[in-house]
This record gives C-alpha cells, sequence and structure tokens, in this order.
DNA sequence: TCAGAGTCTGACCGATCGGTCAGGTAGTGT
DNA sequence: ACACTACCTGACCGATCGGTCAGACTCTGA
C-alpha cells in the first residue's frame, strides 16, 4: 500500500475518535480500529508509540483549548469571571465534543492518564470562576451542576442548531448560576 | 471456610458495587473482587452465575426505585410534574449515589446490558417530566441540563451533609428550569 | 540497475480476562 | 461412624488484549 502518512494518520485519528466516542476508550481495540480503517493492526503501532498515543495526539488540541480557557479567565475576579466563564465553557464543549465525550465516559480510568494529569486543576479553577468566585457550598454546587451539565448536552442528540444550543445553555446556566438573565 | 451464604453474597455485592464506582465495571476484575473478598476467584462463580449477575443483582434496588418514580410521575400533568420530578429525582440520585455512579460511568456499554432495558425509555419520561411536558427545545434543554447535573454533583465529593446537599440542588434545579422558587 | 528508506503484513508473544471443573473440606442428619 | 450436602479451592481453558518482530513490498535517488 505504502499511502500518504500524514493523511493516514488523520485518518486513523478520525476513526479512532469516532469508536473512542461510541464505545468508550478500553471498550475499542486496536483491532476495532484497524478494521474500520482498512489496515492492520501492525500498521497502527507502525504510526503510533501505542493506543496510548493515539489517545493522546486526538485528545491534545482540546488539552490545549482548555488550558487557553484557563489562562484567559485567570486574569478575571469575582463575578466578572461568571459570564465569560460560561461561555468559555459552552464553547469550549460544544467545539470539542466528541473528544469530551471520550473523557466524560471514562473519568476514573482517564484522570491516572498522564496527557490529562492538568484537567482536573483546570476544572477546579473553572468551578471557581463559575462560582463567581465565592467559598460559600451553593454557589459551588450549582458551579459544578453547571460544569457536569454542558457536556452532558452537548454529547446528547438535540434538535437545536448549534447557535442556538448555545444560546439556550449559556442562558440556562446563568440560571443555575443565580445570575441576572442580561444576557444577549 | 464455608461462611453464611447469605451474608457472603452481600459482602460480594457491597465490595463489588465499590469497586465497580471507583474503577468501572470493564476496570474491575472478579480477580479483584475476590481478592477483596478475600475469597477464591471460584468463590465468586459459586454464588453467582457470572459477573453480570453480580452487576445485575447490584442494580436491581436502584432499577425498581427508578420504576417507581416513574410510575409515581405518570399521573400529573403539566407544571404539575416539575416539583415532584425534581424532588424524587435528587432523592432517587442521592440514596443510590453509588449505583448511579456506576450507571453513569459506563453508560454507553452498559444501555446494551438486560438489565437496564428500560431506563432510556424512563429517563426519556423523567426529562418530560422535568420539562413540564413542554415540547419547546428551551425548557427540554434544561431539563436535560437537570439530569445530568444531580448524578453528577451526587457522587462528587461535597462539603455538604444531605440534606442541605438536597436543598441546594432542588433550589438549583429548580432555577435551571426556570421555575418559581416558591420551594421549601 | 541496484541499494536503501519508508511502509505494511502475518505470525507470534506474554498477560489478563471471564468462566469451568475435579476434587478437597467442613458441617449435619442418621 | 457414615453418607450426604453445601461450600470452596487450585489448576486449567479459550478468547482477547496491547504490543513485537522478521520479512516483504514499493518507491526513490544514484
Amino acid at each position: 500500500m505504502a499511502r500518504n502518512s500524514s493523511g493516514f494518520r488523520t485518518e486513523i485519528i478520525d476513526v479512532a475518535s469516532r469508536l473512542f466516542a461510541t464505545s468508550g476508550y478500553k471498550g475499542t481495540s486496536l483491532q476495532d480500529i484497524a478494521r474500520e480503517v482498512g489496515c492492520s493492526k501492525a500498521a497502527l503501532l507502525y504510526h503510533f508509540d501505542g493506543k496510548d498515543a493515539i489517545l493522546t495526539e486526538l485528545l491534545a488540541p482540546a488539552v490545549r483549548a482548555l488550558a487557553e480557557l484557563d489562562a484567559r479567565l485567570a486574569g478575571l475576579e469575582g463575578d466578572a469571571a461568571v459570564l465569560p466563564a460560561v461561555e468559555g465553557y459552552v464553547d469550549f464543549v460544544l467545539r470539542f465534543r466528541r473528544q469530551v465525550k471520550i473523557l466524560y465516559d471514562a473519568i476514573p480510568e482517564m484522570l491516572r492518564h498522564a496527557a490529562l494529569a492538568e484537567v482536573p486543576e483546570k476544572s477546579d479553577r473553572l468551578l471557581d470562576a463559575l462560582a463567581g468566585r465565592s467559598p460559600d457550598a451553593e454557589p459551588r454546587v450549582a458551579a459544578l451542576m453547571v460544569l457536569a451539565a454542558v457536556p452532558a448536552v452537548c454529547t446528547s442528540p438535540t434538535p437545536l442548531p448549534d447557535a442556538e444550543l448555545r444560546r439556550v445553555l449559556i442562558r440556562s446556566a446563568l440560571r443555575t448560576l443565580d445570575r441576572d438573565l442580561t444576557h444577549p
């Protein structure tokens, strides 16, 4: 065969992310990916150092985007953080649905994964922003609800187009967080 | 050894539910359970027909409770369903945290499991109640958010005692659903 | 024309999985 | 004392997992 290497790699990533999202990381074998791609299992392992490496490369853009969101929110104090946090989080999850779903399904095993070592810390800080930096339990619980609800909605089938889904999510999240609804 | 059979069974269920909740169903082997219980893998399979049977028995009470909640909500129309649905759902998840976590982590693989065949249908109806029976997209998205957020909060470590967590969850859920906060 | 690099395969490896089985052990009724 | 039953074990099974490896094929530049 000997096809274009870079294109083959992205095809592997595509297929793997689709299978990981539907059957989970553990539930998808290299054999499954190879069958779908139309090559041997050994060919996958020629292009990638292992199953882990496929996952890492697949999640890399999402991990990067999360770090960027984190950096953007870092400078905002108190209430000023809430709206940008809600918007940024909704946009992030909408954009990386598939990766989030993979992450979401396999949290317990995944958190030990090296590629995600910084995710809990980032999530904690995002929660802090969503809670308006309040140390009180109630806003923090509400923030935790938003943190969980947004990915769940985005990875579920919805009849809404993304733009409208985004508006609804942001409005509802702000309600959950008990913020006034002065949002465009 | 030859210990008390019924007590041994419940001990196996206890250990298995703890391990399933922390490491996932697929991530927990019969060997792991046997080691924790302090018996051989074969002993587990003497008391249970297989790994599946352990999971089924473990989830049975939660599945039953979900069916009861479903029946209780079935008769309520429109807005009258919202508050009982929120309360019932919060109570259900609080009570069966561990089982919900097991379910929650492994949704893709689990939904094919025979013991959970009726769960999606029940979830859909619960969502319908949470949305106040509205066919509109916005209340349904908000209901989906609540549906996902409550288990996530209940299976996360929180500093709040259950009674207060329950109050906060119900209040926040009602806000998400855009209902007035006339709740005790 | 030929050497070498890049790509890919089938066969194979050790580990681990869920599950089976023959047989040993301990308690119980007679 | 004996047989019977319930309980439990270590050894083992086939399947599947992620991963390795020697070699074959193809393309390219000299």
